[in-house]
DNA sequence: ATACCTGCAAAGGCTTTGCGGTTCG
DNA sequence: CGAACCGCAAAGCCTTTGCAGGTAT
């Protein structure tokens, strides 16, 4: 597994590589992305930058994250709720999810599933494992007995 | 398994028990989701309701969607794009989902992942595991070699 | 008769886009 | 210098909501 530093070298020598800028605001995101641990929506990737960069847009951050869907860097992740969050962890992975706050945290499992290559005409790619449950601050919140 | 029938039954039992209308809107809304094999958009919903009821507004089909998803008779299922998915298959089952097109198809799988009833503090209530992969019309379309 | 429901239209929230000025290479 | 990018504001979806009239029980 590579560190988030590794991972910040690479993002600049691919946007070298493909002619795309490297501004403080593109480097700002990303680096967020790869040190949340909780998935982070766009309204929280924005405030987080704000911090360093007050001036951002909210729209430099929709632009910046859409760049990194596209460069394989970050995939959006939507369940309930209104806005999408956005992973940078490019492992394999699964998500355990919480169904009542939203939290969603990485988790890696042995268990492998094996799928077909090909499945009712579909060529297959990959797939994931979304586990929901209770987090540990909704178990005590709302299910004291569960 | 149900009938579209049976379940269309239940649905009417449960609207007297519990006090709802049962208006031909909520009905047809409801049968076509039973009828339907693809996951449809409430917008596509609302094109097939307006079939047989012109008048029907998309906030009808709305209200309704979202009341089922109470009921527990309806899942909402959110990927890319930008609008939900209605699911009214309540058996255990997964999903197949072209990256392409976005269409989502029901599998069931006899694999079965054993996840503890506790994992990093989460109490675990369910998990869904969703293959993504290109459907037979797309792979023809955009891959012809793949 | 009365609650519940519908249709309409307006509002709301998230996301995208056009534009002029700015910055990186 | 030129292409790419940013910030701002406006526009674009999808979805929800308020209201007045209609419908099921």
């Amino acid at each position: 597994m590579k560190t988030a530093e590794d991972k910040l070298g690479l993002f600049i020598e691919r946007c070298k590589k493909e002619g795309l800028k490297i501004t403080p605001q593109r480097v700002a995101v990303y680096e967020i992305l790869l040190r949340s641990e909780n998935h982070p929506t766009v309204e929280e990737i924005y405030e987080e930058v704000k911090k360093k960069y007050p001036f951002v847009s909210l729209a430099t951050v929709y632009r910046t994250v859409e760049t990194l869907e596209q460069m394989g860097l970050a995939k959006k992740v939507c369940y309930w709720g209104s806005s999408a969050r956005y992973d940078a962890n490019t492992d394999d992975h699964h998500h355990l999810i919480c169904v009542s706050c939203g939290a969603i945290r990485d988790i890696y499992m042995e268990d492998q599933i094996s799928i077909p290559e090909e499945l009712e005409g579909f060529r297959t790619e990959g797939y994931s494992v979304n586990i929901y449950g209770l987090c540990p601050e909704c178990r005590g919140k709302t299910q004291p007995t569960a």
